[in-house]
DNA sequence: ACCTGAACACCGTTCAAGT
DNA sequence: ACCTGAACACCGTTCAAGT
């Protein structure tokens, strides 16, 4: 590894590891260049070596965030060969894991420049999954797509219900009534209209 | 009004009315004491004679929201005496109504000290509501609880969603199917399992 | 090729001094 | 009672100069 006066020198990388710990600790507006730099015993002015500005820098931190929390997760889902156990596996997963920080700090910037692209491809993969096992499942091109709208915007609000420590304890302990619901009869499908009992 | 030197004195309320368009147009960040100064023709040191802080002032346009999203929206919906139609009233007058900016921006900040406290108590006001309607539905308690989670996690996610023109595009034209899912029958419910044919 | 150091603009906060 | 103006810290960006 090249070093200068015993330190080693930074690479890309380096920067952009450093910069994916402060999105999960303080979202987007956490990543400062600053504060990296004093972190990584660099200067500002070395940052402006690797990177052409801070939202160069935030973009190579999503992409890295983008390939662990979605395109890596893809093929052990794609291997459940049933698809309503699929849909059920996600839910558990994905649903019921620790909440996500960026997942919920890019909500705010969703059209800001740098996030705006990585963002609505992680949106679109996860719609088309949701979607195409619905279709799957029997249900009508239409009727899925709207589901999977349903499933996927459920996805984000429950993240970001949960978190606050006081509404998290208002929770359901399990989210699997919510596949039973997606995939269930809507209300005036069956005669009556009397739910539950 | 009070003046001096030709130019009226600012109040408390002036400062916030400012401050609540900043966090419709930008979001908690978007607030910026110097800015908002500047465009009221006064210094920063003025803006410290009627705030604590920055927190003060963010929590003091946070609340004006509170009452112009909420409180003041209540009376009319609990108006309606029939609880499914108060349903669909709220899904098509909130959930389909424009984007509100500041409710997306509030997610990432969560559970920062000005945004915690003011965020958590609409939540509660918001569940309730939609519980206690799926309790006159004739659901039971815990379930009606349930559903009330999943019915606002996903008014949070769908404005989510919405947020990128893009993804917009693909929403479903009408949300009562979101309606009819929530008070319908889960999968399993009845003998079969099979959906929708 | 990679980095330092100084400069500038923007913003939050404090405070002595003004009216 | 309400405001100004100057000061300081923090951070993004630029750039000449160093190795």
């Amino acid at each position: 590894m090249a070093t200068r006066g015993g330190k080693p020198l930074l690479s890309r990388e380096d920067w952009t590891r450093a910069a994916l710990q402060a999105l999960e600790r303080g979202g987007v507006a956490g990543v400062a260049v600053d504060r990296l730099a004093k972190e990584l015993g660099a200067t500002r002015g070395s940052f402006y070596w690797h990177f052409e500005d801070r939202d160069d820098l935030v973009v190579a931190a999503l992409e890295m965030w983008e390939r662990e929390s979605t395109t890596d997760l893809l093929p052990a889902a794609r291997a459940v060969a049933d698809p309503l156990e699929r849909l059920r596996l996600v839910v558990s997963t994905v649903y019921e894991s620790p909440v996500d920080r960026i997942e919920i700090s890019l909500a705010a910037e969703a059209h800001e420049p740098p996030v705006a692209s990585v963002l609505a491809r992680v949106t679109r993969t996860r719609l088309d999954f949701r979607r195409d096992i619905l279709v799957e499942l029997g249900l009508e091109e239409d009727e899925a797509e709207r589901r999977a709208w349903l499933a996927y915007g459920f996805y984000l609000g429950h993240h970001q219900l949960r978190r606050s420590r006081r509404l998290d304890r208002r929770r359901p302990k399990s989210l699997q009534y919510v596949v039973d619901l997606l995939v269930g009869q809507p209300a005036g499908a069956t005669a009556e209209r009397s739910p539950t009992r």
